[in-house]
DNA sequence: TATGAATGAGCGTTCATTCAT
DNA sequence: TATGAATGAACGCTCATTCAT
């Protein structure tokens, strides 16, 4: 009894997904060079041979996991343009980027992780540029929402926005217990966002 | 006939420091786990086995960059100590991070880098946690700083002030040209030192 | 499609098997210390890789060397076991013995020489100990079949049996050819087990 | 006020009797393979390179520890030679062998370690062989002492008591605690010297 | 006589990747 | 689609020895 091609998509899209589970976990837990595809392998229960049919190595788990962030980047931003008045808008920046980071502090360490990744690293300095590209991509998008609120020089307050706003994800990362999240959001709100 | 304690100890120096010089270089430029000791020890005109009489192996030289942080970041503490009325000594910790990180942005992407290590590091996150026991040492200081200025909440606004530069250091390392460091120092002031 | 479970598992044993009867042969002739890796993987024809495949490194390889050892003497005892008389299981037991010397000097200069290994070396004694352990097992064994015999001191005499043993088994090691082995045997078997 | 010829020989033996005595004292701790020089150096307080100046090496250090062992196994010929019947002559053979491994097992342990090494260890080997000629010397005058014994066959005889005092050594070297050694050796004197 | 900085070949081990089945 | 045995370059590190002083 043949499977159905259906059934085929499926097995397929189970073992990659453990495989990108796996990797995802491990690389959080462990970091990238200190991941080894066996150990990737062995807690995705599939063998070594058949990562290199879904993914392009070790890299191709990476540039995966970089897609998810992507998304997730573009998903806050294109939350924030569906928001009426330039204030909402900052506002749902600033609460969605912190609220998804309050929710995962280890994966976003990862991301922080990456992007301060030196800039010859031969694999993850390519990602970390990859990730460059989309935050300055958000940035310009952010400045004008600072230009219609009248700000006088919109692109340096939508820095400092920026800034602050990542330098809480670094602190929420650093001491994700006790972080007083709510209170720094509104001390942020308070400040860019009135 | 031997040399001089004088003459070993200043061969000694210019060896080791070579080293250093050679490590911090390359660890920057490539990370930690990019680089290969080989790689050290060529950039620093010197064999494979002198690393070993002067540092613990690959880690020790890492220790010894640490070391450097950490002196560096009590030079900057004791700075604002040494001033006198608590707006001083903020403006001070402000300044003098800003410009350290200004300075030599490298250096302090492979910091920051390091501070976001995955804690199962088998190398790194050791060292990751040297420097959060240091970041917190500070940090009661400048909430003490924060105290005298009689604010209500100082430890908050420790927390958002820390936040701040963090997330402007990470700005400044990872758009190290045309940052426009001054306007973003005065921001900070303005808003935590007036 | 991969192989059947019955294949990897031939193809495991023989690899396996190759490699340990390379590292016998090497760790005989040359020594543990003395022999390297590269050596032994080249003499079994196979990666050096593979050789962690199979074990765990240098010191697994030595590790099932003993377990061998450990059976051997296994064997020996539970032969002796199976004899009526008491005066059969000694005899069995210095037979027994000196043949399998006899068989293969070197090999149990070998094992020789793990025994009287310093107890301080990183790697032998561990191994060292776990001989000894067996041997003190198998001397209890022996003791009881002297008490048996009727012997006044049976542990004493159990001992000079022991070391007699041990005293020929060196002087095989050390001296394989022209040993006069019967002539040996049937001093101790006359002096012991009549 | 140059230093007198004698004190120049004072210092010379002082600093080559505290090499070697470094040398033995780790070589059986650790087992000659398992001792570095620079642990020697440190141990007797002197310089790496003076080590070169009075042995040659590591294996120079080796070589005066067996040149020891000689003077020690022919002290104990010369004594026995000077006994006046084979008795005697044999009594003395058995004591001053055991007597002296009960005095310092680790030492003894360390020379049958020499004697089991493998053959083609490409240092060890060659004093292991230095031995075997010293000790086959030494069975050529005990055969002769049996010989005046009137014993039937004297090299049969002499064989058989040379193994029971090595595994008699062996015996102590593997258990120097609790070792019982007056009844053994009053069990091999019984058995060969009445 | 005496020092210890310097060397570099060699070691045991890891691991991303390939490939016959 | 799926397996896991096999590879080999690269790694961090050790250590006996040399040599300028």
């Amino acid at each position: 009894m043949p499977r159905t091609p259906e059934a085929y998509e499926k097995i397929r899209k189970q073992s990659s997904e453990r495989l990108l589970t796996a990797a995802l976990d491990l690389f959080i837990k462990k970091g990238y060079h200190s991941t080894s595809i066996e150990e990737v392998t062995k807690l995705a229960q599939v063998s070594k041979g058949l990562l290199y049919h879904y993914y392009q190595g070790k890299e191709g788990l990476l540039e995966a996991m970089i897609q998810m962030r992507i998304e997730n980047l573009r998903a806050v931003m294109d939350g924030a343009l569906t928001k009426r008045t330039p204030k909402e808008k900052l506002c749902h920046i600033a609460e969605g980027t912190l609220d998804n980071v309050f929710q995962n502090p280890e994966l976003y360490r990862f991301y922080m992780n990456l992007q301060t990744q030196p800039h010859q690293d031969q694999v993850l300095a390519k990602y970390a540029d990859i990730l460059k590209k989309e935050f300055e991509r958000n940035f310009e998008i952010q400045s004008r929402i600072f230009e219609m609120l009248g700000i006088q020089d919109p692109r340096k307050r939508s820095l400092l926005f920026s800034s602050t706003l990542n330098g809480i994800m670094l602190m929420i990362c650093s001491y994700p217990d006790h972080f007083p999240i709510e209170e720094m959001k509104s001390q942020v709100i308070e400040e860019f966002c009135k």
